[in-house]
RNA sequence: GCGGGAGUAGCUCAGUUGGUAGAGCAUAACCUUGCCAAGGUUAGGGUCGCGGGUUCGAGUCCCGUCUCCCGCUCCA
């Protein structure tokens, strides 16, 4: 089957079984937003605890917080993410390829400035050793026309750029005569202004309202908090501060169902090191985070690494943890060697000191950072996907049966086990009810006594339910009842007074933890 | 945002040259009664994405709009 075909059936399950459905779906959905349904919050809670536990409750130097979704704006300039998540953008009718306004007039200035450069090798080859390059720029007319050019491009650009001023910036594209590098054509849109990051207003507009952001990343919730932790834990150098926590981002494009949302939630790690030793922690934290993954079972070969050649301005290592989704491998978990960036640039936009006195080496410094971040929504993805499948079955009769099972780790489950009476009578309900009664305080239990047993199984296959205990005749003379396994569909009849620890053992997270 | 495709019941889909909205599965109730879906009887559920137009009459034709899918583009 083609991976798109399976991938249209995973997304109709998950709506079909109560995982994620469209948000505002009555009023037609609003574009690349989803909600949880109510299998789907069970599961993403409990990925977000396996990520939680595994992070803070297993590691002694690591605490966990959780900070606000407004922030000051400053942070956003000081994060660079004001200047960043600008984009003016422009498309060519012709080429239909769209270009960020500013990187094309940029490109311009630059062959601008190859060409008063070739004139001025040039010359120096004529000339050799008694070259003066500083007279040739001032007296060779055409080097001097270049160069006002550019310097009158270059002042309009810079103006334009901090006004804002959209269709200053187209007016200089079309002045310039600056085409197409696809199809050569002047046949520009206008410059459009595509703001990632959502803003609202803080404070009545009479008072004069501030302008705030909803973050684009949790991030920076962190690096503001990094004095505050760090005293108040008494921690040292290197530790990290985790967090769980919904981010936005307004997306020109959104697509593949949950892997890329407007908003969105994410689990990150800032990991505070000294100076220097940030490539050795960026090393463990990468194999660290492959370990946590390749942990639930789903294969090592669905996985890789991907290393960033062209790195983001903060950043001086950077690679992903990507898995074989059904259209592709594709990013799950960013890991970043964050250099001292944040923290020295919230250090200057703040003007506080944002640096820890090492005791050992006797000084202080602002620490580096190894962040890793990644993102709840495309965990489940990762999750939902490895574990659903299609399974072909020989019934005792030769003839063929399908099934759909969501292998999901039974740690992650949603519902943990099913309790059923084989038939609607003779006081096995009323045995499976109370069986119920007692497990529900430890598990997420569900009773069902409707249609056929075997019908029943392949319900609870359907979302995931890892065992089904299964209440017979023979309940009523020893007190035992059977257990049902989602994957091997094999049974095993055990006594009830032991379910309750039996249960327990098999979904519990200790045994993935204890992997780690 | 551009180009292409699509939107009919909870899910998957049919619906002819415009003429009273359908199937399978799913759901609910009752009966049968059981260890791996599809036994019997019955029921609920759709103003055909939304808005407008043409027409005696629109699921079907035209326009607009929203949403989804694929490609481009973008992606800290």
């Amino acid at each position: 089957m083609a991976l798109e075909d399976t991938f249209k059936k995973l997304v109709s399950h998950c709506k079909e079984y109560g995982y994620v459905f469209q948000s505002s779906e009555i009023y037609d959905g609003l574009s690349a937003v989803y909600d949880y349904g109510q299998y789907g919050a069970e599961l993403k809670n409990n990925i977000k605890k396996y990520w939680w536990d595994s992070t803070v409750l297993m590691h002694d130097n690591v605490v966990g917080i959780d900070s606000a979704i407004f922030m000051h704006p400053t942070i956003w300039k000081a994060s660079g993410h004001v200047d960043a998540f600008n984009d003016p953008l422009i498309d060519n009718k012709d080429s239909k390829k769209r270009y960020r306004a500013d990187v094309l007039i940029e490109e311009h200035l630059a062959k601008i400035e190859e060409k008063i450069t070739k004139e001025v090798d040039k010359a120096r080859e004529r000339f050799g050793e008694a070259f003066d390059e500083k007279k040739f720029r001032e007296t060779n007319p055409r080097v001097m026309a270049n160069q006002a050019k550019m310097d009158e491009v270059h002042e309009r650009f810079r103006k334009a750029m901090n006004e804002t001023n959209l269709a200053e910036l187209k007016q200089i594209i079309v002045d310039n005569e600056i085409v197409c590098p696809i199809s050569g054509t002047r046949n520009w849109t206008d410059v459009r202004q595509f703001n990632l990051m959502f803003s609202t207003e803080m404070g009545s507009t009479a008072d004069g309202a501030m302008k705030i952001y909803l973050r684009p990343e949790t991030a920076q919730g962190i690096f503001v908090n990094f004095l505050n932790v760090q005293k108040s834990g008494r921690m040292k150098v290197p530790f990290g501060i985790a967090q769980i926590g919904k981010a936005f981002r307004n997306e020109i494009v959104a697509r593949q169902f949950i892997f890329r949302m407007r908003e969105f939630e994410q689990m990150e790690m800032q990991f505070f090191v000294t100076p220097g030793t940030e490539l050795e922690w960026f090393r463990h934290w990468k194999e660290t985070r492959m370990k946590w993954h390749q942990s639930l079972g789903f294969g090592a070969a669905n996985y890789r690494f991907h290393d960033h050649e062209k790195l983001a301005h903060y950043a001086n290592a950077a690679c992903d943890i990507e898995f074989k989704f059904p259209f592709g491998f594709k990013e799950v978990e960013g890991i970043h060697s964050r250099t001292d960036f944040d923290l020295k640039s919230h250090q200057q936009y703040s003007g506080k000191k944002m640096q820890y006195f090492d005791p050992e080496k006797n000084e202080s410094y602002v620490p580096y950072v190894i962040e890793t971040s990644i993102g709840v929504d495309r965990m489940f993805l990762q999750v939902i996907s490895a574990s659903y499948s299609e399974e072909e079955l020989t019934r005792e009769d030769g003839t063929k049966d399908t099934r759909v099972v969501l292998r999901l780790p039974a740690c992650l489950a949603p519902v943990k086990l099913a309790v059923m009476p084989l038939v609607k009578k003779d006081g096995l309900p009323e045995i499976a009810d109370k069986i119920v009664g007692d497990l529900k305080f430890d598990f997420n239990c569900q009773y069902d006594d409707k249609d056929s047993i075997g019908r029943r199984y392949r319900r609870q296959d359907a979302i995931g339910t890892p065992y089904c205990i299964t209440i017979d005749h023979q309940t009523l003379g020893d007190n035992t009842v059977t257990i049902r396994y989602r994957d091997s569909m094999e049974q095993e009849r055990v006594p009830v007074s032991s379910l309750r620890e039996i249960i327990a053992e098999k979904v519990s997270l200790r045994s993935l933890l204890k992997k780690l």
